[in-house]
DNA sequence: TATTGTTATACTCTATAACTATA
DNA sequence: TATAGTTATAGAGTATAACAATA
């Protein structure tokens, strides 16, 4: 028997029911991606009138909170690589948001600074972002926010073995 | 004087004191994607043997789950967009793992099953992908565990507006 | 006219190997 | 010998435009 779709249409092919993703729901891992994309699709708007990506917002905060950190801890700090922070710091310094100087102590290294441009840049992306974040996007109350980011930061902080990277 | 580090180094060239992430620490998008990142890199070794990667162990995971169902709607479920599907599928299928059949009431679209392969190797890697996510990956209580994937679908679900995409 | 599946393509993100200069 | 920064490059992942077949 085919018995497909008489009256009972094999959900999957109704415009209606939804298809079943139920497994891929009761994980951390789907549901914090999800969320994460989701949040990241409302604050990429706002960081666009700085022409700033996430990745260069987090960067540029990082610095601008860390004057004369190295480009090896901002990496470290980040989960980024460090031949992906080359280009990345390029552009920043081309716009004259960020600078580089001689690192005292290490010759290998070289400090970075926000400019005063980098600076004002940075406080007003940061400000964007922390309103959309709290506001808009998420509708939860202040401990509700909490909790999450507290059962977040476990994950990924909690366990001593180190990521995969 | 070059006054640096003899007793108190810009906390940023030191390798001791880690740097000011705070404020980024704050942001739910931030420690979404770190958490995700974390548990994705625990979760790609699981897989690996079973030579599936994170995108299609989901795919497969709701076609297994949703005998019959189509593309369009697998895009959709994910949030995949369907060109990036098509190669997807077609690796899937020529490992034998799902199958392509008519799709009775609309010849334009096509039904997906999984195989007796494709449903065995489906259910070997959701064991082992449910295993790490529950025990090592995260030290949560079930009650933590619940409320985190609650409120992470608070976010991505709970607002009216669409995605970006 | 709208939708399903598809091709081709481009752009971003992430990852690895290897080089240089310093330590 | 190890580390900081860099280059070049490869591979995922994600994005848009456009097409044929069907609704």
């Amino acid at each position: 028997m085919r018995g497909v779709n008489a009256r009972c249409p094999p959900r999957a092919a109704s415009g209606a029911a939804p298809p079943d993703t139920s497994f891929l729901e009761s994980l951390i891992g789907y549901n914090a991606r999800r969320a994460a994309l989701a949040i990241i699709a409302r604050v990429l708007p706002t960081l666009q009138p700085h022409d700033l990506r996430v990745v260069e917002f987090s960067v540029l905060t990082v610095i601008a909170h860390n004057p004369g950190i190295t480009s090896r801890q901002v990496c470290a700090a980040l989960d980024i690589l460090p031949p992906n922070l080359v280009g990345l710091l390029r552009r920043l310094e081309r716009r004259g948001l960020v600078e580089k100087r001689a690192h005292p102590g290490d010759r290998r290294a070289q400090s970075l600074y926000v400019t005063a441009l980098g600076a004002q840049v940075q406080r007003q992306a940061q400000d964007a972002v922390a309103a959309v974040e709290t506001d808009e996007a998420t509708h939860l109350s202040a401990a509700e926010r909490a909790t999450l980011i507290a059962l977040l930061r476990r994950i990924y902080q909690g366990n001593g073995a180190g990521t995969t990277r």
